[in-house]
RNA sequence: CGCGGGAUAGAGCAGCCUGGUAGCUCAUCAGGCCCAUAACCUGGGGGUCGGUGGUUCAAAUCCAUCUCCCGCAA
């Protein structure tokens, strides 16, 4: 048989942040089928222990969909298994789905992956992508087997990096980008039209999740390194280093000059804004966030803190 | 009761411990200097000091309580 139209495939949607909301509700709006989402847990979020469901289980809610957030997806899948899906579609799920459930679907599971595949496989691609300095990236629809964004590719769309982007609006974009890709892609893929390629071990890099050593930025290190990994950690969970011992959040920077005139991490000049020596030039500081205090410009912060100048960041 | 920081002019902060009619930097307005300027000089406007009670002759400051914001941990 072969699916005519958007109503007529099953579809189950696994997703949970605000970048797979986006391709979720991309296809909703588009009219296909979604009958199930599969979504991590409610977090407590913030100081008050609050409930925060995910971006994706929201827009469920809003459609009246069913949603099944099982603690161990490995271990509880019966309610998919229920739902009876023709296919499963996936995009940052959150957990590593096992070949009892890629078994399910008849057409099984495919996956948005954000990167360009082979390129950086694993847990987060955007972020890495911009922090090794790429200037294109990607999302690549994808066949999920039971090894790591490992599968056949079916379809890609390059995205662009402009040097004013940071996680957050690459993110945005990614995610439009994956919506676009499985609307214009999924008929034909159920429908056998979409033959794919397996993916060159040889290209293959990986993109480690970010992890908190990793958000401690170092001015020793080449000026447009230090701005990239800023731009990678930015808006969350934005990289920092330590001003007298607290915890000082780089949201944007940019590269200055060339010039080196102090050791690394010191303050050069704080008038209208604030420079800082990196190894091989001078990176001008944008926005900022102390802790404890709320975002807020270079040069606001300068206005508040007097003899900034001199110091140096560790 | 998870730990901690904070709320003072449009913005960022100081003052609070040791109560006595509010100060700094920036922005803004006016004037000046200058070939010129985001630079510099002079002067001005702008704040019920988060809310509510209490102590006191007197509260930004001490006590109680409430609201909101943020960092960490999850």
């Amino acid at each position: 048989m072969k699916f005519e139209n958007r109503q007529q495939p099953r579809i189950v949607y696994m997703g949970t942040p605000e970048i797979s909301a986006i391709v979720f509700k991309g296809m909703l709006d588009a009219g296909f089928n979604i009958v199930g989402l599969v979504c991590n847990e409610d977090r407590p979020i913030g100081r008050k222990g609050a409930l925060e469901c995910p971006a994706t289980k929201k827009i469920a809610m809003e459609h009246g969909i069913p949603v099944f957030q099982p603690h161990r997806i490995r271990n509880d899948y019966q309610t998919l298994a229920d739902w009876n899906p023709d296919v499963v579609v996936t995009m940052a799920y959150g957990q590593i789905v096992p070949q009892a459930v890629l078994d399910i679907p008849r057409f099984g599971c495919i996956n948005l992956h954000g990167s360009l595949l082979p390129k950086l496989r694993g847990a987060a691609p955007i972020q890495r992508s911009i922090m090794q300095g790429d200037t294109v990236t990607g999302v690549t629809l994808m066949e999920m087997v039971d090894k790591m964004d490992a599968g056949r590719m079916y379809d890609k769309i390059e995205v662009e990096i402009l040097p004013e982007d940071n996680y957050s609006s690459l993110a945005e974009k990614i995610g439009n980008a994956a919506k676009e890709l499985i609307l214009r892609d999924l008929l034909s893929y159920l429908n056998g039209e979409l033959p794919g390629e397996a993916q060159n071990e040889e290209e293959v890099t990986f993109a480690a999740k970010i992890s908190p050593e990793d958000e401690k930025l170092s001015f020793h290190s080449p000026v447009q390194s230090f701005v990239n990994m800023v731009r990678g950690l930015s808006l969350t969970p934005g990289g920092y280093v330590l001003l007298e011992g607290k915890k000082f959040k780089i949201l944007s920077a940019k590269a200055h000059s060339d010039e080196v005139v102090a050791v690394p991490g010191t303050i050069v000049s704080d008038k209208k804004g604030i420079f800082v020596q990196c190894e091989d030039g001078i990176v001008s500081l944008h926005m900022v966030q102390m802790e404890g205090k709320k975002p807020m410009d270079a040069k606001s912060f300068v206005n508040g803190v007097r003899d900034l100048k001199g110091k140096v960041f560790e």
